[in-house]
RNA sequence: GGCGGCAUGGCCAAGUGGUAAGGCAGAGGAUUGCAAAUCCUUUACCCCCAGUUCGAAUCUGGGUGCCGCCUCCA
């Protein structure tokens, strides 16, 4: 069997088959550099990442194209609110998109361009618009005329002569006032006072937010590319208006598939920064949720379904990502030539990424494994010795391999400088006193004493106790 | 109003015609001074109604509820 990927387009399961054998293109919409990564994002990037990992495991060479939206509305407003600028805004919040994305163990994108960096190609393409009748110039202001293209609507399923007399929701404003059709779009905005701006053939200005995309993914990958990616809520005006500008440009279709993920929801409600119900990446892991649990959580579900962000969720994930990390964390092994658990792994995947089903095998890979490795950790050394076995090195390996498609890597147990060895050990020594003296009050106050610094104790028969960092 | 999607055990979540994966929680057991941790075992007929079929969670029709997009948004 082969891949078999939703396409937005068709809205149906489609076999991939990529335009070149062998090879991938692939665009991904990236983020407007205004603020900090939510969890939205980070469930995004990470089934992207997920897909991209596949394809290459499944022998495909990828390359991985990420835009970064570096000028728009909203890094002004916060250039201005804070009194920097808008280069300012842009670069510290590209440093914190990398960090995050680091930490997630997210592959960084082969190329990553910056609209600000993209105008010539930018400004070509507009003008390849306007000669081709597509676009027209108001006021300084360039548009995209959707009339003039023949398939506007083709993504998203919306038909202009419909949509056209219910305008709820929009905003009546100049611009407004000087478009032809309301579902015209800004390619090119005329300078405002005091905003950033550069030149072009219709004046001082800057590229609307559509165009960048295409002419980014044209710039770094061509007319048509394989696969273009982004979250559920781009589907329309974005990704509708960018392959209006292409697909007019070049006569070309744009991407032959388009992936969309479905959002991150809290309360039932899309998790965003204008409902304000957003967690930040960071803010996530810096209160204790490790990088692969945020991981699991969102693998757990399949990519295209809405993902309600729960505190139960989250600690259900931990806990079994803890069965998970406790298997990887062993050595060895080398992975079969042909295995019944891999090609359930595969065909998991290959269908439409179905992370949920290919997690049950690396759950079904991992069992005896991390009883092996609890038991080793508790000094069992017949344990040590069934982990040599054959059978059990070959399905660590797999473990191992199957887990680093996800993207799941082992986490070491995080060091607690608080704490020397000695110490604990001490601290140990005089628990095992307070119980010898039958003085149990004693004895549960030092443990949970170190329990409260991130030492678990673990009692063993014969009255010995080791110790783990929790 | 238009377009699209979802509804599976206490929670999360796979499964798209042949009799319900997996994770978490819970329960029982082992272990423990008691715990914790760990190990073993274990728990569902799929929102409602009607229909198609030898057979449906899975297909069709209707209903109910929820969500996303239509305005910046992963």
């Amino acid at each position: 069997m082969s891949l078999r990927l939703t396409n937005t387009l068709s809205r149906r399961v489609e076999e991939f088959r990529p335009i070149e054998p062998g090879k991938v293109s692939i665009y991904c919409c990236g983020v407007t550099v205004y603020d900090l990564c939510h969890l939205g994002h980070a469930r995004s990037y990470i089934a992207w990442d997920v897909l991209r990992r596949y394809l290459s495991w499944s022998g495909y060479a990828v390359t991985f194209v990420q835009n970064y939206t570096d000028i728009d509305d909203k890094i002004l407003n916060r250039a201005a609110e804070e009194g920097s600028s808008m280069e300012a805004v842009s670069e510290r919040n590209i440093e914190a998109f990398v960090a995050d994305m680091t930490r997630l163990n997210i592959l960084p994108a082969d190329r990553m361009p910056r609209a600000t960096r993209s105008l010539d190609a930018i400004r070509t393409l507009i003008s390849e618009l306007e000669a081709k009748g597509a676009a027209y110039s108001a006021d300084g202001d360039v548009y995209f005329a959707v009339m003039k293209h023949a398939g506007y609507g083709k993504l998203s399923g919306r038909d202009l002569e419909q949509q056209q007399d219910n305008a709820g929701g929009r905003v009546a404003s100049e611009e407004e006032a000087r478009k032809h059709h309301p579902f015209d779009f800004a390619l090119w905005k005329g300078a405002k006072p005091g905003e950033p701006s550069f030149p072009s053939p219709w004046g001082q200005g800057r590229p609307g937010w559509h165009i960048e995309c295409s002419a980014m993914v044209r710039e770094e990958l061509g007319d048509t590319i394989d696969i273009h990616l982004g979250g559920a809520d781009l589907v329309f005006p974005h990704h509708e208006n960018e392959i209006a500008q292409s697909e007019a440009a070049t006569g070309k279709e744009l991407a032959h598939y388009w992936l969309h993920n479905g959002m991150v929801n809290v309360g039932g409600q899309k998790m965003s920064k204008s409902l304000g119900n957003f967690t930040t990446i960071r803010a996530l892991l810096d209160s204790g949720v490790s990088p692969m649990t945020l991981r699991l959580f969102t693998l757990q579900a399949h990519y295209r379904k809405p993902l309600d962000f729960t505190a139960e969720a989250l600690e259900a994930a931990a806990t079994g990502w803890k069965g998970l990390n406790a298997a990887l964390g062993l050595t060895g092994g080398v992975a079969p030539e042909r295995s019944e658990l891999r090609e359930r792994f595969a065909a998991a995947m290959d269908d439409d990424l179905n992370t949920s089903a290919a997690l049950a095998v690396l759950f079904e890979l991992a069992k005896p494994l991390r009883a092996l490795a609890n038991r080793i950790e508790r000094g069992d050394e017949s344990a040590r010795v069934e982990l040599e076995q054959p059978e059990n090195q070959q399905q660590l390996a797999l473990l191992q391999e199957l887990s680093a498609v996800l993207g799941l890597q082992h986490e070491a147990q995080v060091a607690d400088a608080g704490l020397s060895d000695a110490a604990i050990q001490a601290e140990i020594e005089a628990r095992q006193a307070a119980k010898a003296a039958k003085d149990f009050a004693s004895a549960d106050r030092i443990r949970d004493a170190l329990k409260a610094q991130g030492i678990e104790l673990i009692d063993k028969p014969g009255g010995l106790t080791d110790w783990i960092r929790s």
